[in-house]
DNA sequence: GATGAATGAGGGTTCATTCAT
DNA sequence: AATGAATGAACCCTCATTCAT
């Protein structure tokens, strides 16, 4: 007998990691630059690597392409940002880890999270990318509980502060893309302070 | 017997206000919910409730008109939010007056708010748009940089404090659009405070 | 008592001629620069000086100012030219006098002639157009026959005789509008006993 | 048993000649007979048997398009009738041999002909389009030059001899197209003798 | 399995024609 | 009677999707 896998195909293996991973990748990158509507399925194709038949053996339709996409950069967004938590037992701590990741993903993933920034409320999202949307909102959230709960960080509506939090960073990142200043550990630094005084307790 | 003025003519009394005006009010309204680039110039002439030729007499391109729509969004931002400042003494009052004219803004304008959000960096902005655009920014650090000379403000980089502030509230009116909150007087006395401690200077 | 002229009604009088005449004019005028189907209607009644409903009350649609304009732009050249005849004895006398006046016409109405040149059989053209067309044709072929019957000009069908020499003079004319040469009396009088060769009797 | 060779391939066999020169065909058909700015491009690619869509995969626009097919036109008449010279001793001879292929061409390409006699100056022509069309001229004026130098043919401008006979055959083609005569050997040998009269040195 | 040529529905825009003023 | 704003059919062109190779 031989064996299956030198027989059955010509086996590629993984060509250049993965066809479908590489596509996703295409699309969150000119979906961030040109915007969903605006970009040619079969630009994404070309950006890719591959012809525009073989996208359609990988997603059946554009709205496919665009949800994976979500998914992607929402899943990547929460393993790397909206996931930091248990393990920091001083709240000011852990801030200063969820800021500093906030950071490090808009720097290291500028096109996820300019495609996030802008897809929040597209027509083409299904229940599927909204329930994850929901999921890294409500791990944000449950962080900010914790540390509420530990005390140093102010009342009121977890999600709210979250939101309000997440809000200014969008700020900065704006900033950033305009030019005006750098996503690096000085801005970093400088802005901690910031926004932490917008979470924690006023003091008496 | 009868004034001769109205016999003469049939009392046109500009009709439903201004056919110009009707068309940017419903671009706006269009390109905040679908995105500039999905939404179809047929769709916005008949949300104005005209044919789409008529569209073409008002504005030469589908760009024309999104230029338009931004500077007519832009500018009710600048009067009615950026341009606040001079009459406040107090740097407390002053942010209690811009933070109370964002949420008037974004609650009785709801589309230009969200159009304005979304169009941040559209390719078809030209440089009239642009201008507009660097104005308000200004206008806003304006404002912030005579609270700092007075004194009751944080240090730093007025645009920066005012892009986390700006981006704070764009946190806020995300909630609010996902329907987790209202523009009401309760959500903006709950947040000021909570943003202005963004803003006011350390004590001790 | 006062001058009727002056109470009964502005009295335009004619203004400028006559409204029709001039709209066949501008017609003509710009079908000849930018041809029929490429000329819209408003530029006809701009080019006229009316608006565009007026050039509606003078002609049912366009096609119905298309043929008006071939027929004014025929009849003319019916007049000027093609009619010539009878009062020259001499066939090379009136051949002088045919040709002379085709370099009047070209010169003196060059949007006509242009006009006439490319509108040969434009699918707009109706009944009355292609009779007049035959009419002309028949006239100059008429003129021709005659001096074939006086016997100085060279035997066979009248008609292709006139095409031959029609046809010599629009190549002369798109030369002139190339700007390689002048429709004057130069270019006549050298071209005219050219052309005369290819009428007359070979000599034995 | 069957031949792999027929099993394993469906005969592609250059589908049809070729997209593009069919597309380029289609286009010369329906611009002769119902003017470029009147011929919606569906129509060409309809008349080529592709869908719209195709169309543009071979030309960027209608322009493009209108080019390809002025400049199809053009050669084949530079090779077909413009280009034939050298190998002709003879003046007479060589008219006889450029007139019968003038005949052979308005006959043998119909569309061709009446394209290229309506388009004269049409605005979408590019350079390239204009450079062929007087590279056409020249050949044609270079001909004649050369009969001019041995002797036998009417002395003057080449190129207004070219225009005078290029002119008369016009008129035979439009006499052929309003089906008053045939394009063939009788109508040709009738011609010619009269046409190069209109070339040849007058007799003493 | 991969490709890209082919397609036609749909998007931006123009324009012949109408009609309220 | 004159106007020109209004209209929608039709035009040029793009692009999501399919399918023969």
């Amino acid at each position: 007998m031989n064996h299956p896998s030198q027989l059955a195909a010509p086996i590629p293996i993984s060509r250049r990691r993965d066809r479908r991973s590489d596509l996703v990748d295409a699309a969150i990158k000119l979906f961030a630059e040109r915007t969903y509507a605006a970009t040619p399925v079969p630009l994404v194709a070309a950006e890719a690597g591959v012809g525009t038949g073989t996208l359609y053996r990988y997603f059946p339709s554009k709205e496919a392409l665009g949800n994976a996409a979500f998914q992607r950069a929402k899943g990547r967004f929460l393993e790397g940002v909206a996931a930091i938590g248990g393990e920091y037992a001083d709240p000011r701590e852990l801030f200063s880890a969820w800021w500093g990741a906030l950071f490090r993903f808009a720097a290291e993933h500028p096109d996820e999270f300019a495609f996030l920034e802008h897809q929040q409320h597209a027509g083409y999202l299904d229940a599927e990318s909204h329930a994850l949307a929901a999921q890294v909102d409500e791990a944000a959230a449950a962080v900010l509980r914790d540390a509420q709960a530990n005390g140093e960080v102010r009342d009121g509506d977890p999600t709210l502060l979250v939101a309000l939090v997440f809000g200014a960073f969008i700020g900065i990142d704006r900033q950033a893309r305009a030019g005006l200043l750098a996503l690096d550990d000085h801005t970093r630094a400088a802005t901690e302070p910031i926004v932490w005084a917008l979470l924690r307790k006023d003091h008496a």
